[in-house]
DNA sequence: TATGCTATTGATAATACTTGCAATAAGGAG
DNA sequence: CTCCTTATTGCAAGTATTATCAATAGCATA
């Protein structure tokens, strides 16, 4: 089963409803990989889309497991389909980013399940840090 | 030296100014340990702090290694002073929040430093998840 | 201690995000 | 296929956050 009708599964599974909006906001996650709320409605205003909807959606797909909020430099908060998993690390002083490779933590997330008894969704972390050029520079 | 003066140093070193308002939020988060800009303004209006200088001021002190931004609940930030290292793990169901210890992940990210040169700045971070009452009844 | 350079602030305006509520429509039941 | 329940949307109003720029005030220097 391919991914949408997949998430569309998991949303009636739990009593809610697939609509053409969350359908036109995953697409473009699918399509564009992590996107801000700005960005979502960009992408998808021609299909009739509201800003309101967007913000409302974005949050509601993050509840139920269908996007990871990702931070995104400067703070501000974007969004990408679950199964994309991947981390990302930050140069805080020119904002740099590079990729992790999705299994980075694994071993420390484990431990911590064990520990603490919670489910831990770490699909997409955002790390924050001096990278090599800028640290030599401080 | 206390917690205050050496953040001074830290910022006269780097050709910035210690000012009434900086100092003043900057004790404010020493004393109630992570606040949102909201709470910060709560806390130091008396004084006659603006609302712009709160965002401008703890976006100014993180860039600056003083304050580490932290994600709360909802996706908004919060700030904290650095040194008072712990991260939090967040049950996006009920909210419930975790204290973890400090060096949690510390032999995990001081393998990513020697992989990527980064110098990484992880003193808090966030993790979201399931908490076990929340993830038994899903 | 007085002076000057420039980092920092406050006021204002613009943008980003959230909330409340009435109107709409998804999708199960008949 | 039609109806009904209620999840979902859009609008409008409210709050939070950011950008701009002239006015202010640290603090280095003499």
């Amino acid at each position: 089963m391919s991914c949408i009708p997949k998430h569309t599964q998991t949303l009636r599974a739990r009593g809610y409803r697939m609509t053409p909006q969350r359908l036109s906001i995953l697409q473009a996650l699918h399509d564009s990989g992590h996107l801000s709320p700005g960005q979502v409605y960009e992408r998808t205003r021609a299909t009739g889309m509201t800003e309101t909807t967007v913000y409302r959606t974005l949050e509601f797909l993050a509840e139920n497991g269908v996007v990871n909020p990702t931070q995104a430099i400067g703070g501000h908060l974007a969004y990408e389909l679950v199964g994309h998993d991947h981390h990302h690390l930050v140069c805080r002083s020119c904002g740099a980013q590079l990729d992790l490779a999705p299994d980075s933590f694994q071993e420390a997330i484990s431990k911590l399940e064990r520990q603490t008894g919670y489910r831990i969704e770490a699909g997409h972390m955002t790390f924050f840090g001096l990278c090599p050029e800028c640290a030599s520079k401080s």
